[in-house]
DNA sequence: TTGTAGGCGTTATCAA
DNA sequence: TTGATAACGCCTACAA
């Protein structure tokens, strides 16, 4: 048995064998072979072994393009992404990635590097190529009417983040209630003077968590001080952009709840540069708790969000309403667990050493 | 003009409207709204206008899988990675995104987690779903014998690592080049102990690091001492691992090249942990330079490899295979920098103020 | 400049 | 239990 040099079937062109090929080879007609494919019980075993046999000796790969034109569903899930440069959306990315495999889904992903032109020609070539559903975590500024028509007619997850306007499902963390848990942190280890560092107004992920900030001040009868809130870009370099306008502040703020951890680490750093002890000093949490949080010195506080299991949970809804046939848009929220380290300067009013994990499940 | 609810053609069936409801629309034949869309000019302006504002009104979307059945090529391209939780495979798959959209390709990504059995699974599922080529890290301890036949007659770079005894295309960094560099550094540094740590000596990356390492030392004159290598998985826990034997050598290291960043955060982590100053009384120097090599304490010094650029040379690579129809395997070797920073003591022979990049391009 | 007639690889339907 | 035939949406001739 000679293995043929580069596994080409009889056919010579393309170098694809098909089931007309395997079919003539085990000699049997071309709908024999397709049962067999589809794990028919109506097909004899003998013909079946010979079938599987001519299969394997052909190098036969299925055609899975072909069937999904004949009325089959495609298989096919689109992943389009903000900014992959960014951990939380990495591991987000991993978790889709995962899910997919165990549904025997396959992921086309993107990354639309928050430029809305560029996603919209990527989820319009995703639909071209037969994406059966989309999970999305849009770009910021995202056109919600140039999208819209695009997406009709296929069930969308919007993940993490979710666009004003834009009616489809949604898995997105308790973002309202880990901010209100993590300044409530703050106030009751002392500070009054907490800012608010991060994101644009637009963002409705902001809104959320800046909601939660401000219920906690109020539930403290903090009066809310619109000179504490400073919106920036959501990257290292924008949490470092504002430490200027922090430390010439006429009552100086004491704390600053961050909108994530990478604005909280372009933070941390740049006021350790200008020599604020952060930790002692100056309190900070983050939002998020990606891995190099645990890293930072001092290591940073932080509302955890589950990256991968939100997106687990994003295909998960995904691929029961492709199997279900329902598209009707439904919101999952997941709870948040609030994480103290050494940034928030616990130590002021508790013992520190190790690391206190206030397991507060929110909801359920 | 009152949108349709939900974009449906005049088909009552999946909802997706064909070239043929787009004709029927414009009162043109089905012929004229392909020769509109592949943009011929034999169609006249107004035929043309016609067809486009049918194709608006309609929803029209591109099948391009009936397109590639009839004979395209297919515009997809596989993208399976080993292990997405490393960052520099991260920054590779970014580069591998960015440079198949600038081709309008549009790349299935996979993760493997290093499990050959799920990596066989994966390109299989690709090849079914009809990518036309693939972009191949692949995982530890692969099979190549049962690889080979699913990859046969498609287009395969392999990049960063590749698998002894399978004929593709690679793309790879000067690893041994790199290693032999960096070694130098340490030894021009007085180092005459320096142990090589991390990877399995079954994985040919490794094999050309180490080969690196050797010729350093024979280059010194300096005996190779087997006492000094250390077999360890390629990951933060991995490089941890060794602590305990790498300070109990009865002739003790005094520096370490490791086989990449990871494995070098690990052992510095581990080494802090056990009162070792890291950077005065012990060198290191990592491999890859990923992102978070700058803000470890001490700054981690490393052989830089520009990943992106790595994912991007290799689908540039098979993007022109694809065009020109010739597969014939072709390897393109990326030069390596060497970044030296705190972690390896430089400042005993040299001021180590500023990030002193040796810019040491090794080829042309 | 536009229309007609296959055919790509698969599955569903109906006969044999 | 197996085989013939007609779609699926598109593209490439070729004819008008």
């Amino acid at each position: 048995m000679n293995a043929r040099m580069d596994g080409q079937g009889t056919k010579g062109r393309g170098g694809r064998s098909t089931i007309v090929d395997v079919a003539h080879r085990a000699g049997v007609s071309k709908s024999t072979v397709s049962l067999v494919l589809s794990g028919s019980s109506l097909v004899a075993e003998a013909t079946r072994e010979r079938v599987t046999e001519a299969m394997a000796t052909l190098g036969y790969i299925y055609h899975r393009g072909a069937a999904t034109l004949r009325g089959a569903k495609s298989g096919v899930i689109g992943m389009v992404i903000n900014d992959l440069s960014n951990p939380f959306f990495v591991e987000m990315a991993i978790g889709i990635e995962e899910a997919c495999q165990v549904g025997a889904y396959i992921p086309f992903i993107a990354n639309t590097v928050e430029n809305p032109v560029r996603q919209l020609q990527v989820v319009r070539s995703m639909r071209e190529h037969g994406a059966a559903g989309l999970v999305l975590s849009p770009a910021l500024g995202t056109p919600v009417a140039e999208l819209k028509p695009l997406l009709s007619g296929m069930p969308v997850v919007q993940v993490m983040r979710r666009l004003a306007g834009l009616k489809t499902s949604i898995v997105a963390p308790e973002n309202k209630d880990g901010a209100r848990r993590a300044t409530a942190h703050l106030i009751a280890s002392g500070h009054r003077r907490i800012a608010f560092v991060g994101g644009f107004d637009s963002m409705v992920v902001r809104q959320d968590r800046f909601a939660g900030y401000r219920l906690a001040l109020e539930e403290a009868d903090i009066p809310f001080d619109a000179s504490l809130v400073f919106e920036t870009m959501t990257n290292y370099a924008g949490g470092g952009a504002v430490v200027p306008q922090l430390t010439n502040l006429r009552e100086p703020a004491t704390a600053a709840l961050c909108f994530n951890d990478v604005v909280a680490i372009g933070l941390m750093r740049a006021l350790a540069a200008s020599g604020v002890a952060v930790g002692r000093e100056f309190g900070i949490i983050g939002f998020d708790d990606i891995e190099e949080a645990r890293h930072t010195v001092p290591a940073l506080s932080s509302v955890a969000v589950n990256a991968r299991a939100l997106g687990t949970r994003a295909v998960q809804l995904l691929m029961r309403q492709l199997a279900s046939g329902d598209f009707e848009p439904e919101t999952i929220l997941c709870p948040t667990t609030l994480v103290i380290r050494a940034s928030c300067g616990t130590a002021l009013s508790a013992p520190s050493n190790s690391e206190a994990r206030t397991e507060a499940k929110s909801k359920d």
